[in-house]
DNA sequence: CCACAAATATTTAAGGTTAAAATATTGTGG
DNA sequence: CCACAATATTTTAACCTTAAATATTTGTGG
C-alpha cells in the first residue's frame, strides 16, 4: 500500500521503495519532534510562571510521588531517563529546598533512599492536579478516539525502539 | 513492593504507574515524551560516535541545507525553536569549525545571513543519508499504514497545540 | 533632523545534560 | 583475610538552554 509511485515505474524496484520509506520515517519524526517540543515548552513555561520550579525538579517529584517507598538515586535516574550525575545536582536543590530527603541506608551505604518531605508531598499534590489541567487543555485538539489510537500506536513504536538496545 | 526485584526490567521512564482511568491525556502526554526521548537518546549517541557532533549543530546546519539562500540568525532560532542566544553559541562554532559563515547584509546591518561554506554542504550531505537510516529502522516497528496514521494524528495535535499561542 | 519604538543579535547568569573519571562501599573467589 | 570486580554515587569539564539585560541598527512620527 501507498506506493503508488509517481515516477516512471519502469523499474519500480527495492531502491524506489527504500528512498520513499525514508522520507516517510523522517518526516514522521520531525513532526513528532516539534510537537513534543511544543507541548514541553508550554508545560515548562506554566511551571516557571506559577510554581517557580522546572520540569526535572517536578519530574523528579513525580518519580518519587508514585514511589513512597523512596527510590535510590540509580533508580531515579533510570526512571528519568537522565544520567546519575543529572540527578545529584537535581536532588541537591531539592533537598536544600527542604520537598526531598536523603535518608541513609544501614543496609547498603554506598545508596541514599531518597523520598518526598511533608512538604514535598503537600506542594507537589497542589502542583499535580495544575499539571495535569495544562495537559489536559494542550491534548483537546484531539477526540477520545484519536488519543486512544495515538496511545495505541505509540506502545507499538516505544515497544520496538526499547527492544533495539539503549543505543550504545 | 518494599523489595525491588533485581530481575524485573520495570521499563524504568517518565510513564510508570499511571493507571488511573480518568487521566487519559496525562498518560499519552508521559508516553509520547518518552517515545521522543527514546528516539532522541538513539540519534544523538549516534551524531556522537558517527561524527563527533551534537544533535543541535546537526540541526543548525540541516535547516541551512532546506535554504540555500540562508537564513538570519532569528530565522534560525525560530525553526530550530530555541532562544536566540542559543543560536548565537552554536554557530560561533559550527564558524569556527569552517561549516558555515556569517555574511554581513548591507540591506540591514542588524542581521547576518547564514549560509552552510562548501565544505559544510559537502560534510552534511554525508550526515544525512546516514541520519535517515537510522531513523528509518527506528521506526520499522510502524508498518506503512500505522505511520501514515501517526503522522496525521500529530499534524492535528501540532496544529491545536501551536494555535493556543506560545503560552507566556 | 531627532527622539524613540521596534527589530536583531549578543552577552550574562543560572541551570540542565552528558560522558568520563574519581570515590566509596559491597560482595566474592582464593 | 585480601585482591578485585561490581555497584552506587559524586565530581568534573564541556556543552546546551533559557530569560533577561545590553548594544546596535532601522524605521517612524513630530
Amino acid at each position: 500500500m501507498s506506493k503508488p509511485s509517481k515516477t516512471a515505474p519502469q523499474r519500480s524496484d527495492h531502491e524506489t521503495r527504500v528512498t520513499d520509506d525514508h522520507h516517510e520515517s523522517l518526516r514522521l519524526w520531525l513532526r513528532m519532534l516539534s510537537c513534543t517540543n511544543l507541548v514541553e515548552a508550554h508545560i515548562r513555561s506554566q511551571l516557571r510562571l506559577r510554581f517557580q520550579t522546572t520540569l526535572p525538579r517536578f519530574d523528579l517529584m513525580a518519580q518519587l510521588e508514585r514511589h513512597p517507598e523512596g527510590l535510590k538515586m540509580g533508580e531515579l535516574s533510570r526512571r528519568m531517563m537522565v544520567t546519575g550525575g543529572n540527578v545529584t545536582g537535581i536532588t541537591d536543590q531539592l533537598v536544600a529546598e527542604g520537598l526531598v530527603v536523603r535518608e541513609d541506608n544501614p543496609k547498603d551505604r554506598r545508596a541514599y533512599i531518597v523520598k518526598l518531605t511533608k512538604e514535598g508531598r503537600r506542594v507537589f499534590r497542589e502542583w499535580a492536579v495544575e499539571h495535569e489541567d495544562w495537559v489536559i487543555r494542550l491534548f483537546e485538539g484531539l477526540g477520545e478516539k484519536e488519543k486512544k489510537q495515538l496511545y495505541d500506536l505509540l506502545a507499538r513504536l516505544k515497544q520496538f525502539v526499547g527492544s533495539l538496545g539503549t543505543g550504545n
